[in-house]
RNA sequence: UGGGGCGUGGCCAAGUGGUAAGGCGCGGGUCUUUGGAUCCCGUAUUCGAAGGUUCGAAUCCUUCCGCCCCAA
Protein backbone atom coordinates (compact mmCIF):
# COMPACT_ATOMS: atom_id res chain seq x y z
CA UNK A 1 0.00 0.00 0.00
CA UNK A 2 1.68 3.21 -1.05
CA UNK A 3 -0.92 5.55 -0.03
CA UNK A 4 -2.24 5.81 -3.13
CA UNK A 5 -5.60 5.51 -4.69
CA UNK A 6 -5.16 2.43 -6.98
CA UNK A 7 -3.25 0.31 -3.75
CA UNK A 8 -5.75 1.33 -1.24
CA UNK A 9 -8.77 0.11 -3.83
CA UNK A 10 -7.01 -2.86 -4.46
CA UNK A 11 -7.09 -3.87 -0.74
CA UNK A 12 -10.57 -2.75 -0.02
CA UNK A 13 -11.95 -4.44 -2.61
CA UNK A 14 -10.60 -7.61 -1.62
CA UNK A 15 -11.35 -7.24 1.67
CA UNK A 16 -14.84 -6.72 0.58
CA UNK A 17 -14.37 -9.61 -1.08
CA UNK A 18 -14.05 -11.37 1.89
CA UNK A 19 -10.42 -11.92 1.64
CA UNK A 20 -8.67 -12.18 4.69
CA UNK A 21 -6.08 -8.96 3.97
CA UNK A 22 -3.54 -7.61 5.69
CA UNK A 23 -2.12 -4.37 4.66
CA UNK A 24 1.83 -3.79 3.92
CA UNK A 25 3.80 -0.49 3.41
CA UNK A 26 7.30 -0.16 2.20
CA UNK A 27 8.96 1.93 4.35
CA UNK A 28 11.86 3.20 1.20
CA UNK A 29 13.76 6.13 3.33
CA UNK A 30 14.23 7.50 6.54
CA UNK A 31 11.35 8.82 8.41
CA UNK A 32 12.99 11.84 8.99
CA UNK A 33 13.95 13.18 6.36
CA UNK A 34 10.60 11.95 4.96
CA UNK A 35 8.66 13.89 7.05
CA UNK A 36 10.14 17.11 5.51
CA UNK A 37 8.27 16.30 2.10
CA UNK A 38 11.38 16.46 -0.17
CA UNK A 39 11.82 13.05 -0.23
CA UNK A 40 10.13 12.36 -3.21
CA UNK A 41 6.52 11.85 -4.22
CA UNK A 42 5.70 8.55 -3.35
CA UNK A 43 5.59 6.51 0.37
CA UNK A 44 6.70 9.35 2.22
CA UNK A 45 5.47 9.64 5.93
CA UNK A 46 2.13 10.87 4.78
CA UNK A 47 1.90 8.09 2.36
CA UNK A 48 2.38 5.92 5.10
CA UNK A 49 -0.35 7.33 7.05
CA UNK A 50 -2.72 7.80 4.48
CA UNK A 51 -2.14 3.69 3.82
CA UNK A 52 -2.58 3.10 7.69
CA UNK A 53 -5.74 5.50 7.78
CA UNK A 54 -7.24 3.20 4.93
CA UNK A 55 -6.52 -0.29 6.15
CA UNK A 56 -8.24 1.61 9.60
CA UNK A 57 -10.74 2.46 7.96
CA UNK A 58 -11.90 -1.24 6.18
CA UNK A 59 -10.95 -2.25 9.44
CA UNK A 60 -7.57 -4.74 8.53
CA UNK A 61 -4.23 -4.58 10.50
CA UNK A 62 -1.71 -2.46 8.45
CA UNK A 63 2.13 -2.77 9.12
CA UNK A 64 5.01 -1.09 7.60
CA UNK A 65 8.01 -2.63 6.76
CA UNK A 66 11.51 -1.15 6.65
CA UNK A 67 12.84 -1.52 3.32
CA UNK A 68 15.51 1.22 3.58
CA UNK A 69 18.21 -1.00 2.61
CA UNK A 70 16.69 -3.15 0.48
CA UNK A 71 15.66 -0.43 -1.92
CA UNK A 72 19.12 1.05 -2.25
CA UNK A 73 20.32 -2.42 -2.67
CA UNK A 74 18.32 -2.53 -5.74
CA UNK A 75 16.36 -0.04 -7.43
CA UNK A 76 18.78 3.53 -6.23
CA UNK A 77 21.90 1.50 -6.44
CA UNK A 78 21.22 -0.09 -10.51
CA UNK A 79 19.37 3.60 -11.14
CA UNK A 80 22.81 4.91 -10.31
CA UNK A 81 24.93 2.58 -12.28
CA UNK A 82 22.66 2.53 -15.04
CA UNK A 83 23.21 6.31 -15.63
CA UNK A 84 26.97 6.09 -14.82
CA UNK A 85 27.61 3.99 -18.04
CA UNK A 86 25.54 5.57 -20.26
CA UNK A 87 22.42 4.20 -19.84
CA UNK A 88 18.97 5.22 -18.86
CA UNK A 89 17.22 3.55 -15.78
CA UNK A 90 14.07 1.81 -15.23
CA UNK A 91 13.65 1.83 -12.03
CA UNK A 92 9.71 1.13 -11.59
CA UNK A 93 10.52 -2.23 -13.34
CA UNK A 94 13.28 -3.12 -10.99
CA UNK A 95 10.89 -2.04 -7.87
CA UNK A 96 8.79 -4.52 -8.85
CA UNK A 97 10.64 -7.36 -9.45
CA UNK A 98 13.53 -6.91 -7.12
CA UNK A 99 11.41 -5.64 -4.15
CA UNK A 100 7.66 -5.82 -4.58
CA UNK A 101 7.06 -9.35 -6.04
CA UNK A 102 10.80 -10.68 -3.96
CA UNK A 103 11.01 -9.01 -0.68
CA UNK A 104 8.11 -8.33 0.14
CA UNK A 105 6.63 -11.04 -1.23
CA UNK A 106 8.54 -13.18 0.73
CA UNK A 107 7.78 -10.67 3.88
CA UNK A 108 4.08 -11.62 3.03
CA UNK A 109 4.57 -15.14 3.22
CA UNK A 110 5.90 -14.92 6.47
CA UNK A 111 3.12 -13.23 7.54
CA UNK A 112 1.20 -16.09 6.37
CA UNK A 113 0.11 -14.52 3.02
CA UNK A 114 -0.93 -16.64 -0.12
CA UNK A 115 -0.38 -13.68 -2.68
CA UNK A 116 0.25 -10.29 -2.65
CA UNK A 117 -1.81 -7.73 -4.50
CA UNK A 118 -0.96 -4.34 -5.51
CA UNK A 119 -2.88 -1.19 -7.50
CA UNK A 120 -0.67 -2.39 -10.48
CA UNK A 121 -2.98 -1.68 -13.81
CA UNK A 122 -2.02 -5.09 -15.51
CA UNK A 123 -4.11 -8.41 -15.65
CA UNK A 124 -2.55 -12.14 -14.76
CA UNK A 125 -4.14 -14.85 -15.62
CA UNK A 126 -3.99 -19.11 -16.00
CA UNK A 127 -3.71 -20.64 -19.52
CA UNK A 128 -2.69 -24.12 -19.23
CA UNK A 129 0.63 -24.92 -16.87
CA UNK A 130 1.13 -20.79 -17.44
CA UNK A 131 0.47 -17.93 -15.74
CA UNK A 132 -0.41 -14.99 -18.51
CA UNK A 133 0.41 -11.50 -17.84
CA UNK A 134 -1.69 -9.20 -19.45
CA UNK A 135 -2.69 -5.43 -20.04
CA UNK A 136 -4.70 -4.00 -17.95
CA UNK A 137 -8.79 -3.01 -19.33
CA UNK A 138 -7.85 0.07 -19.19
CA UNK A 139 -5.37 0.46 -21.91
CA UNK A 140 -4.57 4.44 -20.95
CA UNK A 141 -3.44 3.56 -17.11
CA UNK A 142 -1.65 -0.13 -18.76
CA UNK A 143 1.01 -0.65 -16.48
CA UNK A 144 2.07 -4.04 -17.66
CA UNK A 145 5.63 -2.65 -19.53
CA UNK A 146 6.65 -2.49 -15.94
CA UNK A 147 5.96 -5.58 -14.88
CA UNK A 148 7.67 -7.70 -17.55
CA UNK A 149 10.04 -9.50 -15.28
CA UNK A 150 8.38 -11.04 -12.89
CA UNK A 151 8.65 -14.95 -12.84
CA UNK A 152 6.30 -17.99 -12.80
CA UNK A 153 6.20 -18.03 -9.36
CA UNK A 154 5.53 -14.21 -8.80
CA UNK A 155 2.75 -13.85 -11.29
CA UNK A 156 1.39 -17.36 -9.13
CA UNK A 157 1.38 -14.97 -6.24
CA UNK A 158 0.36 -11.48 -7.81
CA UNK A 159 -3.26 -10.39 -7.55
CA UNK A 160 -4.01 -6.91 -9.42
CA UNK A 161 -7.67 -6.21 -8.25
CA UNK A 162 -7.28 -2.82 -10.22
CA UNK A 163 -6.75 -4.87 -13.49
CA UNK A 164 -10.02 -5.04 -14.30
CA UNK A 165 -11.21 -1.18 -13.74
CA UNK A 166 -10.62 1.98 -15.52
CA UNK A 167 -8.67 4.83 -13.64
CA UNK A 168 -12.65 6.19 -13.44
CA UNK A 169 -13.81 3.33 -12.03
CA UNK A 170 -11.33 3.11 -9.41
CA UNK A 171 -11.99 6.85 -8.00
CA UNK A 172 -15.62 5.68 -7.76
CA UNK A 173 -15.07 2.87 -5.58
CA UNK A 174 -12.74 5.20 -3.78
CA UNK A 175 -15.57 7.49 -3.17
CA UNK A 176 -18.05 4.34 -2.45
CA UNK A 177 -15.86 2.89 0.12
CA UNK A 178 -15.41 6.22 1.54
CA UNK A 179 -11.84 6.02 1.23
CA UNK A 180 -9.48 9.81 2.22
CA UNK A 181 -7.28 9.17 -0.64
CA UNK A 182 -10.37 8.99 -3.15
CA UNK A 183 -9.11 12.87 -4.98
CA UNK A 184 -5.52 12.33 -3.74
CA UNK A 185 -3.33 13.07 -7.25
CA UNK A 186 -1.79 10.21 -9.40
CA UNK A 187 2.19 9.99 -8.13
CA UNK A 188 4.19 10.20 -11.03
CA UNK A 189 7.94 10.67 -12.03
CA UNK A 190 10.73 8.91 -10.07
CA UNK A 191 9.41 8.44 -6.80
CA UNK A 192 12.93 8.71 -4.72
CA UNK A 193 14.52 11.51 -6.25
CA UNK A 194 14.38 14.75 -4.10
CA UNK A 195 12.62 17.97 -6.33
CA UNK A 196 13.14 15.83 -9.39
CA UNK A 197 16.97 16.58 -9.13
CA UNK A 198 17.77 13.22 -10.36
CA UNK A 199 21.40 14.09 -11.71
CA UNK A 200 22.51 15.88 -8.64
CA UNK A 201 21.26 12.92 -6.85
CA UNK A 202 23.33 10.36 -9.20
CA UNK A 203 26.19 12.74 -9.07
CA UNK A 204 26.19 12.49 -5.43
CA UNK A 205 25.98 8.79 -5.28
CA UNK A 206 28.82 8.04 -8.31
CA UNK A 207 30.92 11.47 -8.11
CA UNK A 208 33.04 9.67 -10.85
CA UNK A 209 30.57 10.64 -13.47
CA UNK A 210 30.16 14.19 -12.77
CA UNK A 211 33.09 14.22 -15.40
CA UNK A 212 32.93 16.59 -18.10
CA UNK A 213 32.59 15.35 -21.62
CA UNK A 214 32.56 16.26 -25.07
CA UNK A 215 29.49 17.14 -27.18
CA UNK A 216 30.22 15.78 -31.08
CA UNK A 217 28.31 16.04 -34.08
CA UNK A 218 27.68 12.69 -36.43
CA UNK A 219 30.84 13.39 -38.12
CA UNK A 220 32.94 14.20 -34.85
CA UNK A 221 32.99 17.56 -34.96
CA UNK A 222 32.98 18.81 -31.41
CA UNK A 223 30.27 21.37 -30.57
CA UNK A 224 30.57 21.98 -26.87
CA UNK A 225 31.30 20.29 -23.65
CA UNK A 226 28.87 18.78 -21.03
CA UNK A 227 29.51 18.18 -17.34
CA UNK A 228 28.37 14.64 -17.10
CA UNK A 229 27.09 11.37 -19.09
CA UNK A 230 24.35 10.93 -16.41
CA UNK A 231 22.39 14.10 -17.60
CA UNK A 232 21.75 12.38 -20.96
CA UNK A 233 19.88 9.96 -22.21
CA UNK A 234 18.43 8.79 -26.09
CA UNK A 235 16.56 10.98 -27.75
CA UNK A 236 17.16 14.13 -25.30
CA UNK A 237 16.78 17.39 -27.15
CA UNK A 238 16.67 19.50 -24.07
CA UNK A 239 19.27 20.78 -22.38
CA UNK A 240 22.51 20.02 -24.58
CA UNK A 241 23.64 23.84 -24.95
CA UNK A 242 24.74 24.26 -28.30
CA UNK A 243 23.28 26.09 -30.97
CA UNK A 244 22.00 24.86 -34.33
CA UNK A 245 19.85 26.08 -37.07
CA UNK A 246 17.89 22.62 -36.23
CA UNK A 247 17.33 20.83 -33.01
CA UNK A 248 19.82 18.22 -31.46
CA UNK A 249 19.41 15.25 -30.42
CA UNK A 250 21.32 13.14 -28.14
CA UNK A 251 22.53 9.75 -30.43
CA UNK A 252 25.05 8.30 -28.63
CA UNK A 253 26.48 8.44 -25.03
CA UNK A 254 29.82 6.95 -24.34
CA UNK A 255 30.39 6.26 -20.97
CA UNK A 256 34.29 5.12 -21.45
CA UNK A 257 35.46 8.42 -23.69
CA UNK A 258 32.64 10.64 -21.61
CA UNK A 259 31.88 11.69 -25.53
CA UNK A 260 28.17 12.62 -25.88
CA UNK A 261 27.15 12.29 -29.36
CA UNK A 262 23.87 14.61 -31.19
CA UNK A 263 22.66 15.07 -34.76
CA UNK A 264 19.21 15.20 -36.35
CA UNK A 265 15.98 13.74 -35.30
CA UNK A 266 16.39 11.58 -38.48
CA UNK A 267 19.13 9.84 -36.69
CA UNK A 268 17.48 8.35 -33.91
CA UNK A 269 15.61 6.20 -36.10
CA UNK A 270 16.06 2.27 -35.64
CA UNK A 271 14.58 -0.78 -37.01
CA UNK A 272 16.19 -3.27 -35.35
CA UNK A 273 17.70 -3.85 -31.37
CA UNK A 274 18.56 -6.54 -29.05
CA UNK A 275 18.07 -6.82 -25.33
CA UNK A 276 19.22 -8.81 -22.55
CA UNK A 277 17.88 -10.33 -19.39
CA UNK A 278 15.04 -11.16 -21.76
CA UNK A 279 11.85 -12.98 -19.78
CA UNK A 280 9.64 -15.14 -22.02
CA UNK A 281 6.33 -14.43 -19.65
CA UNK A 282 4.21 -16.55 -22.07
CA UNK A 283 5.54 -19.30 -23.23
CA UNK A 284 7.78 -22.61 -22.00
CA UNK A 285 10.48 -22.21 -24.11
CA UNK A 286 12.22 -19.01 -25.96
CA UNK A 287 11.55 -18.74 -29.49
CA UNK A 288 13.66 -19.44 -31.77
CA UNK A 289 12.23 -18.68 -34.76
CA UNK A 290 10.60 -15.28 -35.53
CA UNK A 291 6.99 -14.58 -34.35
CA UNK A 292 5.41 -11.78 -34.99
CA UNK A 293 4.89 -9.20 -31.86
CA UNK A 294 3.69 -5.68 -31.40
CA UNK A 295 6.47 -4.22 -28.92
CA UNK A 296 6.62 -1.34 -26.99
CA UNK A 297 10.40 0.48 -26.32
CA UNK A 298 9.33 2.54 -23.66
CA UNK A 299 6.42 3.58 -21.41
CA UNK A 300 3.75 4.93 -23.12
CA UNK A 301 5.34 4.24 -26.17
CA UNK A 302 2.63 2.86 -29.51
CA UNK A 303 3.49 -0.30 -29.82
CA UNK A 304 5.24 -0.90 -32.75
CA UNK A 305 4.45 -3.76 -35.32
CA UNK A 306 7.09 -6.73 -35.44
CA UNK A 307 8.71 -9.67 -35.41
CA UNK A 308 11.08 -10.92 -32.03
CA UNK A 309 13.17 -14.32 -31.90
CA UNK A 310 15.40 -15.37 -28.88
CA UNK A 311 19.01 -15.23 -29.18
CA UNK A 312 21.51 -17.02 -27.25
CA UNK A 313 22.07 -15.86 -23.17
CA UNK A 314 18.66 -14.89 -22.24
CA UNK A 315 19.02 -12.10 -25.43
CA UNK A 316 16.64 -11.35 -28.37
CA UNK A 317 16.30 -9.66 -31.18
CA UNK A 318 13.80 -7.63 -32.38
CA UNK A 319 12.73 -5.94 -36.17
CA UNK A 320 10.43 -3.23 -36.20
CA UNK A 321 8.10 -2.93 -39.22
CA UNK A 322 8.94 0.62 -39.65
CA UNK A 323 11.84 2.62 -37.79
CA UNK A 324 11.43 3.88 -34.36
CA UNK A 325 12.54 6.67 -32.71
CA UNK A 326 15.08 7.03 -29.93
CA UNK A 327 15.89 2.99 -28.79
CA UNK A 328 17.48 3.51 -25.25
CA UNK A 329 20.02 1.26 -23.76
CA UNK A 330 18.20 0.30 -20.52
CA UNK A 331 15.00 1.08 -21.13
CA UNK A 332 12.60 -2.19 -21.18
CA UNK A 333 11.60 -3.32 -24.80
CA UNK A 334 8.12 -5.41 -23.81
CA UNK A 335 6.55 -7.43 -26.72
CA UNK A 336 2.92 -8.45 -26.82
CA UNK A 337 0.49 -10.39 -28.71
CA UNK A 338 -2.66 -8.62 -28.60
CA UNK A 339 -3.57 -8.24 -24.10
CA UNK A 340 -0.96 -10.50 -23.62
CA UNK A 341 2.73 -9.80 -22.90
CA UNK A 342 5.12 -12.33 -24.43
CA UNK A 343 7.95 -11.29 -22.26
CA UNK A 344 10.06 -8.66 -22.49
CA UNK A 345 14.09 -7.39 -21.80
CA UNK A 346 16.51 -4.73 -21.25
CA UNK A 347 17.53 -2.68 -24.49
CA UNK A 348 21.58 -3.42 -25.13
C1' U B 1 46.48 58.43 -36.23
C1' G B 2 50.22 50.37 -39.45
C1' G B 3 46.93 46.27 -41.23
C1' G B 4 42.56 43.14 -40.45
C1' G B 5 38.06 41.36 -37.98
C1' C B 6 33.78 41.82 -34.91
C1' G B 7 29.49 43.98 -32.03
C1' U B 8 21.63 40.95 -33.89
C1' G B 9 16.78 38.99 -27.56
C1' G B 10 19.74 35.86 -21.27
C1' C B 11 23.32 32.64 -24.57
C1' C B 12 24.72 30.79 -29.59
C1' A B 13 23.51 32.42 -34.34
C1' A B 14 21.30 33.34 -39.74
C1' G B 15 20.38 37.48 -42.49
C1' U B 16 24.92 42.22 -46.86
C1' G B 17 18.87 47.23 -49.45
C1' G B 18 12.78 45.27 -48.95
C1' U B 19 10.51 45.47 -43.97
C1' A B 20 14.43 40.49 -37.78
C1' A B 21 15.47 32.41 -39.60
C1' G B 22 16.74 28.80 -36.29
C1' G B 23 18.80 26.54 -31.89
C1' C B 24 19.62 26.85 -26.53
C1' G B 25 17.41 29.04 -22.29
C1' C B 26 13.04 30.72 -20.16
C1' G B 27 7.45 30.87 -19.48
C1' G B 28 3.02 28.08 -20.30
C1' G B 29 0.65 23.51 -21.95
C1' U B 30 0.45 18.24 -23.13
C1' C B 31 1.96 13.48 -21.49
C1' U B 32 3.38 10.35 -17.41
C1' U B 33 3.78 5.58 -11.44
C1' U B 34 11.22 5.43 -15.83
C1' G B 35 13.79 9.61 -18.42
C1' G B 36 15.54 17.39 -15.91
C1' A B 37 12.60 12.23 -22.46
C1' U B 38 9.29 13.50 -26.52
C1' C B 39 5.48 16.80 -28.40
C1' C B 40 2.70 21.76 -28.69
C1' C B 41 2.32 27.20 -27.89
C1' G B 42 4.74 31.75 -26.48
C1' U B 43 9.22 34.62 -26.09
C1' A B 44 13.61 41.30 -30.34
C1' U B 45 8.53 47.16 -33.36
C1' U B 46 14.33 45.80 -33.21
C1' C B 47 19.84 44.65 -34.94
C1' G B 48 26.64 48.75 -29.99
C1' A B 49 25.48 54.58 -30.30
C1' A B 50 24.45 58.98 -33.08
C1' G B 51 23.88 61.10 -37.73
C1' G B 52 23.38 60.54 -43.22
C1' U B 53 21.86 58.22 -48.23
C1' U B 54 17.14 55.82 -49.87
C1' C B 55 10.28 55.07 -51.28
C1' G B 56 12.52 51.60 -47.91
C1' A B 57 18.58 49.79 -44.11
C1' A B 58 20.48 45.05 -39.31
C1' U B 59 22.28 45.38 -44.27
C1' C B 60 25.35 51.42 -47.89
C1' C B 61 28.20 56.10 -45.98
C1' U B 62 30.29 59.15 -41.67
C1' U B 63 31.70 59.67 -36.71
C1' C B 64 31.92 57.72 -31.90
C1' C B 65 31.98 53.55 -28.14
C1' G B 66 33.48 48.51 -26.98
C1' C B 67 36.04 43.81 -28.05
C1' C B 68 39.58 40.67 -30.79
C1' C B 69 43.77 39.30 -34.12
C1' C B 70 48.35 40.36 -36.90
C1' A B 71 52.57 43.49 -37.43
C1' A B 72 55.66 46.85 -34.73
Amino acid sequence: MSGGVDSSVAAALLAEQGHDVIGLSMQLYPQGDASSGHFGSCCTLDDLNDARRVASTIGFPHYILNFEQRFQETVVSDFVREYASGRTPLPCAHCNSDLKFSTLLERAHGFGAASVATGHYAQVERRGTRWLLKRSVDREKDQSYFLFPLTQDQLASALFPVGTLTKTQVRREARRLELQVAEKPDSQEICFVPDGDYASFVAAKAPRVAHAGAILAEGGERLGTHSGIHRFTIGQRKGLGVSSPAPLYVLRIDADSGDVTVGPKSSLERTTLTASGVNWVSTEDAPAAWIPVTSQIRHRHVPAPGRVRALENARAEIAFDAPQSAVTPGQAVVFYQDEVVVGGGWID
